[in-house]
RNA sequence: GCGCCCUUAGCUCAGCUGGAUAGAGCGUCUGACUUCGGAUCAGAAGGUCGGGGGUUCGAAUCCCUCAGGGCGUACCA
């Protein structure tokens, strides 16, 4: 439909002036139209034209398109178009219909086992889950899958702590029960990185644990380690499913990846990489990145190393088009380096591998997430949030999901969310729960009616706005999947919520004279808020 | 030092590949309720789009420069 105007629009461009024009329809201010474009702007110059006499024999042309009621020329050359009612509603009923049909593999969330998860990682693992479902939409083959840094220096020194605390007797981790081994987890771990900088014989000691990592050769070692992972992915599991993401299919281990990454480094030595003081590094500087280590001079593995191996692992399981690794912006430049050491040495991976970054997350009374403290922890978040919601009334779970949900997505990815728990629960003004509450409301209409609803076909004024904002609904997705961006899906079914409320406010629907037409529109509208809500994964409930 | 990112209303953010009077929410002030769910709606105040140059018919948007802030810069992840 959309797509049919702007071809017109071509054809009349190319019959009047035998130019290849690029037709962009926007969506003006109201008041000028439903569609307007800009191509007399773009042809006057080539032409030699004044752009006002362009737009206008544009315009006199299309004023005969069957699709649009009126056209006029404003401003500098602006051609602005209203669609017939029956144009209108048809655009409104159309869906975005995708196409790419690309295999995609995306990293939907990473925390690591020994840490505790906090509000870093649940921002990322809600973008990250929500671009998945976007890739979806696109018509993609998506696979979602994790990775977790289960060795290395961090697990050397949560098991420093632990091992300590333990004194040789491992029956005592059962004493710990389920709802406080998060907190176990984190605290043990603050206690060894605390450890780890106070005397040189201590940092040793956590560097040996660290390698036994890798290793596992000890048997009280292995016991405690292996212990501790399945707590930790056990409440992976337990905190993404309560953020309302979807679980993964396949989680990826650091200990999986880091031999074939160093084989692949090794045998990349000379070429792609070169040795430095034992170590072996990627000169990044060329591609925005910096000189990296990927091959320690002990040579073990690194960081960069095990993304390498990472990349073949999800090749051989998927061999995806595209592969997406969702991190915060601190790791923007590394990744940039990875990713150009990858192509050089694995060309059948050639620009499969995104990097998208996000901002941090800070929190209003301006803590933020880089620091230790655990009132970042996602436990203290979750308790904040229930709090509040019960403060209001009402403790559905779903409110609360969609209020933690909402006031992430809404940010465009990569600027820094300052989250504030108030704001978000406070199911006023742009907020997830003014969705649901508008949903609810919406389907307490079509509940409350006791007639059949009919196809409406010519519009008043306040119905026209109504179907008109619902008509940029299958727009927005095609931004949002394109750019792989969910904020715009947000910011729509908002000013969407907004238009509906405003008709409403001053519109009956049961008991008025066109309330079978009516009642069309507020099911076109309820299903929208519906469909848009679902690709954010909030629920669009029938009552709150 | 070098590199990347950021700077829009008191606060938190949008602003669609440069386009028409720069838009929302929160907060502040003023209104609308025997409510088809007021968890709503209407209105007001509030901006030299960090400063300065440049390109263009036209710049919050592109280029240069300066200031301020964040992040990254070799064996952490």
């Amino acid at each position: 439909m959309r797509q049919q105007l702007r071809q017109n629009i071509i054809g009349v461009c190319q019959r009047l002036f035998n130019q290849e024009v690029d037709v962009v329809l926007t969506r003006p201010d109201s008041q000028f139209g439903d569609f307007a474009c800009n191509v007399a702007l773009q042809l006057a110059k080539p032409l030699g034209k004044n752009p006002r006499e362009v737009a206008q024999m544009i315009a006199d042309e299309l004023a005969q398109d069957e699709l649009l009621q009126s056209v006029s020329v404003a401003g500098p050359g602006f051609i602005n178009m209203f669609l017939t009612d029956e144009a209108l509603l048809k655009l409104a009923g159309s869906h975005y219909e995708g196409g790419a049909g690309q295999t995609v593999v995306i990293e939907t969330n990473n925390p690591n086992p020994f840490k505790a998860m906090h509000i870093g990682h649940a921002y990322n693992a809600i973008t990250a889950d929500t671009m998945a479902n976007l890739l979806q939409y696109e018509g993609n083959d998506v696979h979602r899958v994790s990775y977790h840094g289960d060795v290395g220096a961090h697990v050397g020194k949560s098991m420093y702590s632990i091992l300590e605390w333990l004194d040789g007797d491992t029956s005592k981790l059962e004493t710990i029960a389920i709802d406080e081994r998060n907190s176990f987890m984190s605290e043990h771990y603050a206690r060894g990185a605390a450890a780890y900088d106070k005397d040189e014989t201590t940092k040793q000691k956590i560097n040996e644990l660290a390698k036994q990592s890798f290793k596992l050769d000890d048997q009280t070692y292995k016991t405690v380690y292996e212990i501790c992972i399945a707590w930790s992915f056990e409440e992976i599991d337990r905190i993404i499913d309560r953020l309302g993401n979807n679980r993964v299919e396949k989680r990826y281990l650091e200990s999986q990846a880091n031999a074939l990454g160093v084989a692949t480094v090794q045998d990349h030595v000379g070429t792609v990489f070169r040795e430095s003081d034992g170590a072996v590094v990627f000169d990044g500087e060329q591609y925005g990145s910096f000189t990296n280590v990927f091959v320690a001079s002990n040579g073990e593995g690194l960081y960069a190393a095990r993304d390498l191996g990472l990349m073949q692992l999800k090749h051989q399981d998927f061999q995806a088009d595209k592969s997406y690794i969702v991190t915060g912006g601190e790791q923007r430049d590394y990744f940039k380096g990875v990713i150009a050491a990858a192509e050089q040495c694995l060309p059948d991976l050639k620009g499969v591998t995104v990097n998208v970054s996000t901002g941090l997350v800070k929190l209003s009374t301006g803590k933020m997430s880089s620091r230790t403290g655990d009132v970042l922890d996602i436990h203290w978040l979750f308790e904040q949030m229930e709090e509040a919601v019960e403060a209001r009334g009402s403790a559905a779970d779903h409110i609360l999901l969609g209020a933690i949900r909402y006031e992430f997505l809404k940010v465009k990815i990569g600027s820094d969310v300052v989250f504030d728990v108030g704001e978000a629960v406070s199911i006023k003004g742009n907020t997830g729960p003014y969705l649901q509450y508008a949903h609810a409301r919406a389907r307490s209409i079509l509940r409350k009616s006791e007639i059949q609803s009919e196809n409406i076909m010519n519009l008043e004024e306040d119905e026209r706005s109504l179907v008109r904002k619902l008509g940029e609904y299958e727009q927005t997705v095609e931004l949002a999947v394109s750019e792989l961006l969910p904020h715009y899906v947000c910011t729509y079914l908002y000013e969407l919520a907004q238009v509906f409320n405003r008709f409403y406010e001053s519109n009956t629907v049961i008991g008025h004279e066109r309330e079978a037409q009516r009642l069309q529109l507020v099911d076109m509208y309820s299903q929208t808020l519906r469909n848009g809500l679902d690709i954010l994964n909030i629920t669009a409930p029938e009552q709150m």
